[in-house]
DNA sequence: AATGTGACATACC
DNA sequence: TGGTATGCCACAT
């Protein structure tokens, strides 16, 4: 498949457990901050490349689990970060800002 | 090649 | 507060 989904699973699969990212910043991350949109996308077809993609840990720049409704349940993404130490609250995530995790720092060093 | 689409982001009303 | 509109760009058809 083309760079750009790989790239985005890669950096998804590099989100380390309890903490959660934004489309933008992966996007960003990886060059094309404008292709946001793409990386919820990717993340729609990141099953078929690698379930075990942490799709959940993914979420947009407002903390909001805007794409649970593409998990097998609605609950099922809020449930995983709860169980990853996330805290969930009204389909949000809980210090967003505090449990941020930078993808640019961690492609940037290579 | 052209058109449609979207798990975003931002702006406007 | 919340719906609507536009930009944006890579993928799908």
């Amino acid at each position: 498949m083309n760079d750009f989904y790989l790239q985005v699973f890669e950096v998804v699969k590099l989100i380390p457990k309890g903490r959660v990212s934004s489309y933008g910043a992966i996007a960003k991350a990886l060059g094309t901050a404008k292709s946001s949109r793409m990386v919820g996308y990717a993340m729609n077809l990141s099953h078929k490349h690698d379930p075990k993609i942490p799709a959940h840990r993914v979420v947009n720049r407002n903390g909001l689990l805007t794409g649970k409704h593409h998990f097998a349940s609605a609950t099922q993404m809020q449930e995983l970060l709860n169980k990853e130490g996330v805290q969930v609250i009204d389909d949000k995530v809980c210090n967003f800002e505090h449990l941020f995790w930078d993808p640019i720092k961690e492609i940037k060093v290579e």
